[in-house]
Parts: structure tokens; C-alpha cells; sequence
RNA sequence: CGCGGGGUGGAGCAGUCUGGUAGCUCGCCGGGCUCAUAACCCGGAGGUCGAAGGUUCAAAUCCUUCCCCCGCAACCA
């Protein structure tokens, strides 16, 4: 019986719309589940996704815009969940920290954990801006204590506030570390975490006074307080499956595959697995973290107002499946990278027009011309030398693609299967049918060779599936062939007397365009 | 000494963990084919893999030192 599988992306803080690296993580864990599901099967995946809600910088937010914060972010939230949908990203849960299911989930889990003695009250003492309304380390202010933002001195003031026993935890999730190096990859990010776990931990502060910041979860054991956003967003990772599945955090949870960006490691990788811990749950699988995408060699960022918005490659001339596309060829998982239009609309000329949607064409011209859309062989079933190889190609192409997903490495998982469309072409060229099918003797001999070409191409479809779900439905209508058939193992596909339909061009060519930055 | 990442033909990148004639895409030069979206196929030019030293029969890959660029450091993926 296969293992179930819970994937997440980041609870995305919704204090403004999403841009493509926000994108990008949702794309990536998109890719990833789909290939799960495919693997494991559908009813064994679930795919979370949200928006976390609460805060101190969404209360901003919300005044700036005149609104109160719950109607804010039910403006905001729905755009992340539009963006997805038009992405086609197929989470199973789209999680608002504002639901009340979720709220009184961390209401739960903080009154669990208080009960279990790992949440105490002391005073914290630090320099706080009246004008900016927050805290600040003396690292961030100018010289003599001076607020950067409004120019004057801070105060030193204690408050009374919740922490939560983190450096408890600290041994034991180093040794989950050590114990189990996959936990947290690239190994890259494993290392990283590993010397933020060498020093003791300051225990953390999970709660805000209502005093100062009332947008929050209200404690369960203190009214005066809501719980820091952070102890609220990660909760969104499985309040929901598991209010509506009881035995969700016994048998589910623990299979968990995290996907979240490189700057939230700290968090993820120093805080939740001491507030599950402290919770009495058990751990994640897997922490996967990602680089970022850098624009004009710097940062994509909200605060720096250089953003895009993915929503532009949802529209023509780009598609969702040239984004999903771009983003898992071009770059390395783990590693940033440089997101171009240009680069963007160089990879669709030569990857998707040129190879793979030349390729499809050409295939189904040649079908429609030499053996009127009629497949009359069985595929692969010549001894010839150049067949053999070819179908070992494709034998192996969904296994070896499924391997590469599941370490992360999309970029080569693509790769092969481009290498495989090279392989395609260069079969065209070397058996050249065009020609046979000028002599009627080589009918047969023309007939096999198409057969092959088009239980290639189904096998290259479900390969690209995970990557490119449009395209690929686009591909199996032209095949006319059913989900279940464009999934079958080789050599259980496409079988004589099947009809294909005609070519459609998958991928017009973007004639370069006067440039427009 | 805060932590981390990167430096590979003209451009952009993979490969480094598990050493073994340096690979991909784009661009450039020459040839082929005509089924195909001026596409596809073959051949070619172009790199002392940031620098130096070390280990090894063998180093882009392991070790040491140095140089350059870039991120992160409690709420921007």
C-alpha cells in the first residue's frame, strides 16, 4: 500500500497580491503533486495552500486602503487563490488564517500546550517606536536609539508576554537533523539550519498585547493577548484536513512535504519543530526550500515595488504552461535564479515551438498524409536496431522523469524529456518514413515507423503531464486518447486500429517583438 | 573573522555530494533533408571550469589559502 503524501506551499502573507515567486513556489509544489498523485495514486495526496491573514503588517495594510482588516484580506486572498486556479494549480485546501475552523484550531493547540507546561508569562523589555508602533533591535535604529522611520528616540518599555519553550527542543531537532539528512533539502539549506541550531535559542515570543495589536487569535488562556502570526500561519499547514479528518495527524501529518522559500527557513526550520513538539505531534518529512527568483539582478520583492504579476503569463502570448514551463527548466530548485521575459520567449521559441510542438505537428501530418490518421501497426513490434534503442528510450522516460521530480531536480527531469524529443527527431530524420512512403513496398515498413512516433509521443505526454497539464490535454485530444490510456506503461498504449485526429499548432513562434524591456 | 550562495566557451546555465577524455540552450560558420511552426538533422569554430597550492595514476569535482560578485540576519517565496 503506498504511503499518503500532504503537500504544502507557504501560507502566503496576504498584505499585498501575489507576484511570480510566490508563483513559482506554488508551481513547483503543483509539479511535484502531480507527479504524486500519478505515483501514489489521486486519493492518497493532498495539496495545501493559503494565506495567512492576521498581523501587524496587514492591519497597516488595511488602513492604508481605508479598510477594515478582515475586508481586506477578503479582497487579497481570493486574488492568490484566482492566480492559482489560472496556473492551474490544483491544491486539494486553500487555507485563510481568518477561518474560524482554523482559529480555533490554534486555539486548541495553544491551550494544549499550555496545559503541557511548554508556554509561560514574563516581562520582555525592548526599544519600542511609538510612532511605527513596534519593536526594534538597536542593530536597526541609527545611532542614540533613533528611530529610522520618524526620526526620534525610542523608548525602552516592558510588556508582559507569552513564550514558548523553543531551546527545550533545540537537541532534539538537531539530532532529527543528523539522523535523518534528507529532512530538510537542498542539503544546502540543511547545513544552513544546522549552525542557526549550534547556539541556544531564545525562547519565543508568541504573543501581542490587544493593547498594540489586536488583529490576531485571541490566547485561549488570556484575553488581553492574541498569538504572534507566525504560531497562527503554521498551524494553516493542517488545521483544516485535520478538523475534518480525525485520524489526519496520525496517519497523515507525518508525511508531510513542505515547500517554502529561503527565507522563511529560520522559521520553519528553528520554530515549527518545537511548536509541534511542545504540541506533542509529531514532525514533518520534509522541509524543501527553494531560491528566490531575482528581477534585473535584483530582488523580486512587495516592499520593493519590483514585483510581477504572474497573472501577465496567464494571458497570451504567454500561457500558464509556459510560466510552469520556464520557471522548472530554467532554474535549479534550491538555487536563485534570473526571471527574463526575453529568456522567457527564447525557451518558447526553441524548447516549445521549434521541439516539442514542431514535433507533435510533424508527427500527425505524416500520420494523416501516409496512413490516413490510422495507426496499423503494433508499436515497437520490428526488431530493427534503431526501433530498439528508440523504445528504450521511452521505456524508461516516465520512471527516470518520476525519479528526478521526486528529488526536486525539475529542471533535469525536463531535460531528459527534451533530450528524448532530440532523440525523436533525429529517428525521424535517420528512418526518414517522408521518403519509404514514396515506394508502396514500404508501406509496412512506414506504418511501423509511424506507430512508434505516436506511442512516443503518448509517452512523452504523460511524462510532461506534471509539468505542462494544458498542453498535455491539448496533445491527447490531437492523439484522442483518455486519461487513463495516456497514463498506461509502455508498451499497453496505443494499439492498431486506433484513429488520431489532425495537427493543431500547439506553440505559434513569438516573432521577436521591438524590444519594450 | 555573523551565516550562506555563486564565479564553467560570446550570452544564460547544468554537472561538483558518489574524481576518470567538459555538457546543454541560444548565438555564429558550413552542409543535408523536405514530414513539420524559415522547423528538423549532420559537421565545425569557440572554454588552461575565479587564482594559487595540495591529495591522487587521474580534479570543474576532494583538501587548504586567497580574490571577486550576491543574498540573509523575527514576519517580502
Amino acid at each position: 500500500m503506498a504511503e499518503p503524501l500532504h503537500i504544502t506551499t507557504a501560507i502566503f502573507y496576504s498584505n499585498a497580491a501575489p507576484h511570480v515567486g510566490s508563483a513559482y513556489e506554488a508551481l513547483s509544489a503543483d509539479v511535484f503533486a502531480r507527479h504524486q498523485r500519478r505515483k501514489l495514486g489521486r486519493g492518497r495526496v493532498t495539496f495545501l495552500s493559503g494565506t495567512d491573514e492576521h498581523g501587524d503588517k496587514i492591519r497597516r495594510a488595511a488602513a492604508a486602503a481605508n479598510l477594515p482588516p478582515q475586508e481586506f484580506t477578503d479582497r487579497i486572498s481570493p486574488v492568490f487563490r484566482r492566480t492559482w486556479d489560472g496556473l492551474n494549480v490544483t491544491y486539494d485546501f486553500f487555507v485563510r488564517t481568518t477561518d474560524p475552523q482554523h482559529q480555533k484550531f490554534v486555539q486548541q493547540m495553544l491551550q494544549l500546550t499550555h496545559d503541557r507546561g511548554d508556554i509561560y508569562f514574563r516581562d520582555y523589555q525592548g526599544l519600542y517606536c511609538v510612532g511605527c508602533e513596534r519593536f526594534y533591535t538597536e542593530k536597526e535604529l541609527l545611532p542614540g536609539n533613533v528611530c529610522p522611520e520618524h526620526n526620534r528616540p525610542v523608548e525602552l518599555i516592558n510588556e508582559g508576554n507569552y513564550f514558548l519553550r523553543i531551546e527545550k527542543y533545540r537537541q532534539r531537532v538537531l539530532d532529527k537533523l543528523t539522523a535523518d539528512p534528507d529532512f530538510i533539502r537542498p542539503e544546502r539549506y540543511r547545513n544552513e539550519a544546522l549552525k542557526m541550531l549550534a547556539e541556544p535559542l531564545i525562547d519565543l515570543c508568541i504573543s501581542r498585547p490587544k493593547a498594540r495589536m489586536d488583529w490576531g487569535i485571541e490566547l485561549p488562556f488570556d484575553s488581553n493577548y492574541v498569538t504572534y502570526v507566525w504560531y497562527d500561519a503554521f498551524w494553516a499547514y493542517l488545521s483544516i484536513p485535520a478538523s475534518k479528518d480525525p485520524k489526519f495527524i496520525e496517519t497523515i501529518w507525518p508525511h508531510t512535504q513542505h515547500f517554502i522559500g529561503k527565507d522563511i527557513l529560520k522559521t520553519h526550520a528553528v520554530y515549527w519543530p518545537p511548536i509541534l513538539m511542545a504540541a506533542g505531534l509529531p514532525l514533518f518529512r520534509h522541509l524543501n526550500v527553494h531560491g528566490f527568483l531575482n528581477f534585473g539582478g535584483s530582488r523580486m520583492a512587495k516592499s520593493s515595488g519590483n514585483v510581477l504579476d504572474p497573472v501577465r503569463y496567464e494571458q497570451p502570448p504567454f500561457c500558464p504552461d509556459l510560466l510552469r514551463y520556464f520557471v522548472m527548466r530554467e532554474f535549479s530548485y534550491g538555487l536563485d535564479g534570473d526571471f527574463s521575459e526575453d529568456r522567457m520567449i527564447e525557451r518558447y521559441n526553441s524548447d516549445l515551438a521549434n521541439n516539442l510542438g514542431n514535433l507533435v505537428n510533424r508527427v500527425l501530418t505524416m500520420a494523416k498524409r501516409y496512413s490516413n490518421r490510422a495507426m496499423t501497426a503494433v508499436p515497437f513490434a520490428d526488431r530493427e536496431k534503431t526501433d530498439e534503442s528508440l523504445a528504450q528510450t521511452f521505456r524508461a522516460l516516465q520512471d527516470r522523469t518520476g525519479e528526478l521530480v521526486d528529488q526536486l531536480a525539475f529542471n533535469r527531469a525536463l531535460e531528459m524529456i527534451w533530450q528524448t524529443l532530440d532523440i525523436t527527431n533525429k529517428y525521424i530524420v535517420e528512418m526518414a518514413p517522408f521518403s519509404l512512403a514514396k515506394d508502396p513496398a514500404m508501406k509496412p515498413r512506414v506504418a511501423q515507423i509511424l506507430a512508434n512516433l505516436l506511442e512516443g509521443l503518448r509517452l512523452i505526454a504523460a511524462a510532461l503531464e506534471p509539468f505542462m497539464p494544458e498542453t498535455v490535454q491539448r496533445i491527447s485530444a490531437m492523439l484522442k486518447v483518455d486519461e487513463d490510456l495516456l497514463f498506461a506503461p509502455f508498451g499497453e498504449g496505443l494499439k492498431p486500429g486506433h484513429q488520431v485526429g489532425d495537427p493543431i499548432a500547439l506553440f505559434p513562434r513569438i516573432e521577436n517583438r521591438s524590444p519594450s524591456g
